[in-house]
This record gives C-alpha cells, sequence and structure tokens, in this order.
DNA sequence: TATGAATGAGTCTTCATTCAT
DNA sequence: CATGAATGAAGACTCATTCAT
C-alpha cells in the first residue's frame, strides 16, 4: 500500500510539472492534473492540501538548493579571493559563482523554469524578486565590510546596481533555459557573460 | 453629457489602472473595477468592449512608443556612428538609446509595470517577450551587415548574447520602476549601466 | 421634422426586418438594429416601445390580412359552393383558396417569414398555432352545419384532421418561402399541392 | 454513492426535460434547472459538461431512432414492393412506414416534442430541417431508379412535392404530439393520413 | 487510498430598457 | 428627434475545495 501510494503521489507531483511547466500555475486546474493522472480531483487532496501546496513540493527542492547557496557564498570570509578578483589576479571567481549556477540549470532545469516564470499566482509568485532582495543585501553588506578593510578600491555608486547585477544573473539563466540552447551555445554565452561582468566591475571600481 | 462621459471614463482607465497594478490583470475582476468606480459592471462596457480592450487601452500609449522607437532606432543608416562607438570614440550612441528609454521610464511608468509585470492572462502577457524577440533580429541584422562593412572588428560569439543584453535592458527598467527610485539614485544607476556595457561590448568586440 | 422623423422609422423598420429574418426576432439585439441603421439604440424606442412592439409592428400588415382572410373565407354563406366541390363539380374552390395564399406570399413573403419561423422569443411566437386552431374551429362549425344540412355525405372522422390540413397549408407555404422557389416550380409544386387535396378529401368524403 | 449519483443524474435529467418542454431550450436556464432539482448549478456540470450537451442526451435516443430509421427505409431493394404499392397492390408498405412513425411517437413522445419546436438556441435547432432534406434527398435517388426500372409509370413534377411531403409527416406527427391526441384519435388521424397519401400519390403518379 | 458528488463564490459578458440632456 | 450614460438582472460556465462513502 506504501508502494502504491507512493507512486500516485509521484505521478501526481510528475504531471503536475509538466503541466504547470506548459501553462503556469494559474491557468493549470487540478481537473486537468487529475485527469491526467488518471484519478479523481479529490485524491490529490489525500496528498497535498492544495494546489498551492502541491506546487512548493515540486519547486521546493530548488529553493532548499537556492538557500543553501545564499547561506554558503555570501559569507564575510573570502574577502581575501574578492581583493585577488577586483585587481584582476582570480578571474576564478565569478567563474565559479556562475559555473554553480550553471550546475543549477542542469540540476533543476524545470524547477526553475517553475519559479522564474510559471509562478504567478502562487504564493511563491514573488519568491524570486524576495531572494535576489536578499542576496543584494548580503552583497552590500559585504561590500561595507569590503569597504572598511580596503579603503582605497573605488566606490560603486548606488546599491541598486549592486541588485540589477543579481537580477540579471537570474535573468541570464531564465532566458537560457527559456530558449533551450545547446550545450555549446550556453558555454560560449556563458563566456560572453563573464567576461562582461569582469571588464564592466572592473572599470566600475576603477582599479587601476 | 460629453462631460460627464469623459469625466467616468478617466475615472474607468485611472481606477482600472490602479488595480491592474496592484493586483495584476488576471486577478482584476470587472466587479473590482466597477465597484471602485462607483458604477455598474455593464456600464464599463459602454466604454470598452471587453476586459481586455480596456487593458490594452491604458497600455496603448506605451505601445506606441515602443513600437516608434523600434522603427527609429533600429534602422541600418547609423553605422557609421556605430564605428566610433566600436572605436571608443562616441559614448554618445548607447547614451542616447538609454537616455530615450529613460525618458520611456518617466512618461509610462505606471504603463511599463503593467506591461512587463502585470500582463498575464491578458493577450499582451507574451508582448515583451516578442519585442525583445524583434529587436534582436533587427540588431542581427544589423551586426551582419556592419561585419560585412567592417570585417576586421571582432565578432560576437552566440546570438544569445545580443539576445540577453535586449532582456536585461528591460529587466533594468523593470527593476528601477518596481523600486522606485528617486531621480538621483536613478541618474548613477543609468550611468553604472551605461558605463557597464560599453566597456563590456568593448572587450568583445575588440578581441584581436 | 415630421419627414425626418418618418426617414428614420421607415429605416428601422427596413433593417430591423432583414436582421429578424437573418437571425430571427430572439437573435437579434437592439444594438444590432441601431447599429445598422446607424442611429442610437435609445432612439429605437422614440419609435417603438419595445423590441416586440417592433417586431409587431413589421408583421402588421400581414395579421391583419390573415385576420381578413379567416372573416371573409369562414363564413357559412357558400355552402352550396362546397356541395359542388364536394361532388367534384367546382375544382376551383380549393383553388381559389390557395391562389389567395398564393396571394399572400407574394404580397408578404418577409413578413411570413417572420411570422413562421423566426418569431420564437417573441409576442407571437404562437401566432400560427392559434390562428390555425382558430380557422379549424371555423371549418369545424362550417362541417357541422353542412353536414345537418346534406347528411348523406361522408362524414370525416375527426376533427384532427382538419387542423393537420390547416396547418400544412401553412407549411406548404412555409417551405415555398423558405426555399425561394423559381416561379414555375412555385406553380407545378401548387398544382400538385391542390390535386392531392381534392383526391384525398373526395376519398375521406366517400364521394360517389 | 453510486445510487445518490444515478439518482440525481435522473433528477437533473428528468427536471430538464419538462422544463425544455415547458419553456424551450432558450429559455431555459441552467439556474433553472439547478433550482428545480435541488442542487446548485454547478453540480449539474459533474454530470453534463455544457448545457447543450443536456440536451443532446435527452434527445438522444430519439436521433438514434431516427438515424436508424433512416439507414433502413430508404434503401433501394424493394422497388417492387413499390410497385405494388404504386399500382394499388400493396396499401400495406405505406401504412408500414406510418406505423413505425407512430411507434416512434408513443416510444418518445417528449423528445420529439423538444426536438421538433423547443431545440432553438441548441445545437440541434436545424436538425429537422437537415433530416427531412436528407430523407428527401433519399427518396428522389430512389425515385430516379425506380424510373429507369419502370419508365411507363407517371412522373412527378417538381422533387419539392417530395420535399413538402417529407415536411408533412413530421408535422403530422408534431401536431399529434402538441395536442396530446388520445389514443384512438391518434388511430383515425393516422388512417386518414394514410388514405390521403395513398389516393394522393397513386393519382400524381397514374397520370396516364 | 480513492471516489464522485456537492458546494458556493467567482468569471466575463450581453441585453432590453430607462434617464437626463 | 436624438444621444450616450447608466442600470440591473441574467446568461453559461469554471474552480479549488470539502464531504460522505
Amino acid at each position: 500500500m506504501q508502494v502504491k501510494k507512493d507512486y500516485t503521489r509521484e505521478q501526481i507531483v510528475e504531471f503536475a510539472k509538466q503541466v504547470f511547466l506548459k501553462n503556469g500555475y494559474a491557468k493549470t486546474s487540478m481537473r486537468d492534473i487529475a485527469k491526467g493522472v488518471g484519478i479523481g480531483v479529490s485524491n490529490i487532496y489525500n496528498y497535498f492540501k492544495s494546489k498551492d501546496e502541491l506546487f512548493r513540493h515540486i519547486v521546493g527542492p530548488l529553493i532548499a538548493e537556492l538557500e543553501r547557496m545564499m547561506r554558503e557564498h555570501h559569507n564575510v570570509d573570502n574577502q581575501d579571493g574578492f581583493v585577488r578578483y577586483a585587481s584582476g589576479e582570480a578571474d576564478d571567481m565569478l567563474a565559479d559563482h556562475v559555473k554553480e549556477y550553471m550546475r543549477l540549470i542542469n540540476n533543476h532545469r524545470d524547477e526553475l523554469k517553475l519559479l522564474l516564470y510559471q509562478s504567478q499566482g502562487s504564493s511563491l509568485e514573488n519568491y524570486i524578486d524576495e531572494y535576489t532582495e536578499e542576496c543584494t543585501h548580503l552583497v552590500l553588506e559585504f561590500m561595507d565590510e569590503f569597504k572598511r578593510k580596503f579603503p582605497d578600491y573605488g566606490v560603486i555608486h548606488t546599491p541598486f546596481t549592486y541588485h540589477i547585477h543579481m537580477v540579471w544573473m537570474f535573468n541570464f539563466i531564465s532566458e537560457v533555459i527559456k530558449h533551450d540552447l545547446p550545450a555549446d551555445e550556453i558555454r560560449r554565452a556563458i563566456e560572453d557573460y563573464i567576461q562582461f561582468e569582469f571588464t564592466g566591475w572592473r572599470a566600475l571600481m576603477n582599479v587601476k
């Protein structure tokens, strides 16, 4: 019975994911899902207590991962690395960041799609906004600390600039996914992206 | 009666705009609007023949402006200017572009909000996607022509890079609006943005 | 001013007739009519105090004519003629009837269409039913009188038979109109119809 | 639950039928039906996915029967029987036809009412028209074949005559139903009807 | 676990008609 | 005479959710 239950649950999750992906949260009805799985609508409520919870469940692993990443990355410990980066000696740092997000793409492609542009109507419709906000906050704290430690580096004009780059990264991911880029084009796009960010930030920080 | 008519019409448009802004197209009902204006639901249909038309009406001026901008900007005539830009002599070109989009922001702040992230459910829900796609197309054509004329300039790796920058511009606008930046912060953000794009593109194009 | 008024009224009537003909009473809206005439909806109410009244007005002449025909035909005076008819000597009697109805067709083609199968939803939707009912009644009275006078003629079994022939005549007219028969086919159809009725009725009445 | 379901379904169908009969398809609202049955409007949609489908369901058996009758009757095999009929030797043939339609009346009285004059607004509003048209077509083909085989029989003047008799048959049925004739009067009416058709057609066909 | 019945609030839209001007 | 604004009731249908079994 446990077996059967898990099987149905899995089916619900799998099919719901596909439909949410295709039509978005708001335009997907419980009926659509139930019909696709071949069960009664009300049976879904034996597994998830609402449409919203079902959606959150599908997107759950991605969110966990995102939270983890936020906690890990934006700690104040590796400011030395940042100095090396800012002075052009450590191209690998931003690259690492991006590579990690690319790993995200490969592992959570569908969930990202859902969260990034199919979540309207759900309780997660503002999640990405809030997430970037928080990230930006952390970055700002990091920069404050950094500026205190290394006062002769250039100063960014406005916090918004940090914010927008946060957003852009997600948009970059979002667009890569949306257009189903082939692997090699993804690589080239990332290379362009990294180079852009590197040179851009260096210019902003008035290095040298 | 003429007076009264225009007044009510204005009220409908104004209130609808506010509600759309707050709740989005899909979650806004004609009842909401009617109740807010203090009229019967059916009376709205004396002014606009559908919810969608009402939305398009509100957003109409913005769309006209966007179409105009696309027509005007992306013509193949000013490639000489572009050369000067690419070689670092004409910082004003991109700046002009961006300034124009800033004008957009100031004149169409609400409409942009609506079009950028409150249009789901309406017939315009894909407008921005299609618009960026089209713009990207025009840019690509422009670049093809450019490469034939000036073959010794660097070549961008992938069309997607053009695309993503198109998207980013809209994201930039979108975020500026979403966070209701004060005027001076907008200016500083733009300056950062322009500098970023300048140095980034030059790096990409002058590769050897 | 009188001129102008009459002109508009005429336009309303004319256009309404066309739309009623095409879509039927129920599926025609006042808006349709107003739009077609190029006036405001409410202006129609200056001429007719409801959609129903408008319809009745259009169909009025036909109704007047029908009432007149009923009064004239079914009087008890020409029973002698009927005897001649029943004994096969006066083929012209039924023929006269039908010819009169054919005149109706030519003079009131559109109105008949309206009354016969486009009146559903109006207060006249049962008019034809009631009319045939009344006609049948009159015929029955006529036949009762006739049977008293000429007891040796055959007796029709059931009043319903009279009724159904009344109905059939209208259906005949209705179908002639509905199929827009060319003149000569109408003639042949009528000839068949008359012959049919003649021989049929004689058989029913056991003449000879 | 099975029990309850069937009960409600039956109630819906039964009540809907009555209301449709009384007010016609167009003037019957789902609310009317729901209220009559004592359930919520949306519950009806658990049984029938639209008002039209509900109507078609009610009228379904009748339509199946009509289709069957058309398929069975109008085959070209029994032309010999028809010769016997035409020459006055086989009164049973038409009689059989009519008897079958009488069976229709007894088994599908309400459905016939619905289909014949309460279907306006539904997808079946033209069904009877199309059905008669098709039947007429089949009869015409039959007659063509017949005329080639037996060229010395009289020729009917116009196809419209066949058509009108098709229509009349339905009108006959329609009127029988509309007036709720008692059984014996139905029988007498049919006898009149058959005799009428017999003598009429013989007259038309044996014209030298 | 799974079902299908049932709910009730909600959706946009249409319509004939009336009112004020 | 003519207008356009305004009304209010009504239309079919959808949806997430709960209930009884």
